[in-house]
DNA sequence: AAAATTTTATTTGTATACAAATTGTATTTT
DNA sequence: AAAATACAATTTGTATACAAATAAAATTTT
């Protein structure tokens, strides 16, 4: 079937997104105007619009004469993403439970289910995808401008680095995930209470579990060796 | 003088930010894509491209088949504004006063310098600009991804939310903003000291402040209603 | 005359053509 | 042969032309 071009356009924009998010596109690869605009059959006029769009929102990086690059996931990155998600996010859960309408935690559980499913029969990437999802929802449930653009980031390099550090033969790391699922279920439970402070209290636990996992792939033997300085706490 | 197109081109991107920092366009208002580039000779090609830009950014929003608007500032921006803002700007200064460099607080004595000289002689607009280069620079200082993209959402409504409730004849608001350059300079001296709690600490001053003004604003004739919902404490 | 429909004008979106800049390759110079 | 320069090819940026969609005006119908 044949599409017409605002199809496409949208079509180039969600395929970029999720080859991004899912590391199809690996940090710092470059995007090849004429290649996607045949893939996609659109003029390179639309395509240089979704590309600026899609670093506005993060997903790649503008350089002056030399193209767009997918977004860089520096050394620093890890830090400043442990350092900050726990705030926005804990920030984002409590004004969901505020805010969150009646279709919107319908639709937050039905992320859910599909997010169980993937559990068991997907890949790495489709795992990330549908976790990505469902945080994404809440983004919408909290409602908030000035909060949604961080978090918007946050996702991004969540998701990438979920796929990075996706080991499913690792068994404490499939225990981490599966534990991950449940927390999302009590986080259902608080957004439908309206409890905010459970909301934010989930938010941190959900975080540090994150953190965890990371933890367990850098340390896959069982060292009980310090992190560093990685932060164990939200700054005020 | 005749600049080449890629001046242009920046030229557009810093006059539109001005415009809409400053309200010389107005929420809302839509840009006119055939007079603005004539006004700054560039096709319609470039100049679309940083509409999408700005829309990004938060500067503008974008509406299939009707252009470009200067974002809205509806009635729950303010709501939003003061439930996030102390979070964010607390953590950006806490971040600036670990990270800042040398000449970066060079930089922002010189901005706060032109604050206090615009302050005497400038327009509103001028202040405006001038208090938003200010925390601009703090938010480089902090130096995290995350954290930017909503501090720097929460820039530009501050900005036009200081225009908005500027009145220079206002004997307590002149008090108001002597105040918040007070803050600044103490600021300065938390960022240079490193002392991330005082920074922070001032990040609460710095917004209560701001909140005050507005209160002012709406209740000019010192009527001491509280003012509905807007909330006092940070959210944890 | 008011409502509905058609026609026209304006605005927005896309494609192609051309210009500028960057990168890669070949040639020259030492 | 290594470095430097010049040339060619590719890639990126802009302008113009055209197509589609929306808004405005004029006509027709009731």
């Amino acid at each position: 079937m044949k599409l017409d071009s605002k199809s496409r356009k949208v079509g180039l924009y969600e395929a970029l997104k999720t080859r991004i998010l899912t590391l199809e596109m690996r940090p710092g690869e470059d995007l090849d105007e004429t290649a996607l605009s045949e893939e996609f059959s659109l003029s390179r006029t639309p395509l240089r619009e979704v590309f600026r769009q899609l670093a506005g929102e993060g997903y790649v990086d503008l350089r002056e004469n030399r193209g767009a690059r997918v977004s860089e996931m520096s050394h620093t990155t890890l830090r400043d993403f442990f350092l900050t998600a726990p705030m926005i996010y804990g920030a984002v859960l409590r004004l969901a439970a505020k805010n969150a309408r009646p279709d919107q935690i319908e639709e937050l559980k039905a992320a859910q289910a599909h997010f169980r499913d993937v559990l068991r029969a997907g890949t790495g990437a489709e795992r990330a995808l549908a976790n990505n999802r469902f945080h994404d929802i809440t983004g919408d449930m909290a409602d908030n401008v000035y909060l949604t653009p961080s978090f918007q980031r946050l996702l991004i390099d969540h998701a990438r680095i979920s796929v990075t550090f996706y080991r499913p033969t690792d068994n404490s790391m499939a225990q981490n995930v599966s534990e991950a699922a449940d927390q999302h279920d009590q986080i259902i439970d608080a957004i439908e209470a309206g409890n905010e402070n459970r909301a934010a209290e989930l938010a941190e636990d959900h975080w540090a579990l994150s953190r965890d996992q990371i933890e367990v792939f850098v340390m896959p033997h069982g060292l009980d060796i310090p992190l560093g300085d990685l932060p164990r706490k939200t700054p005020a």
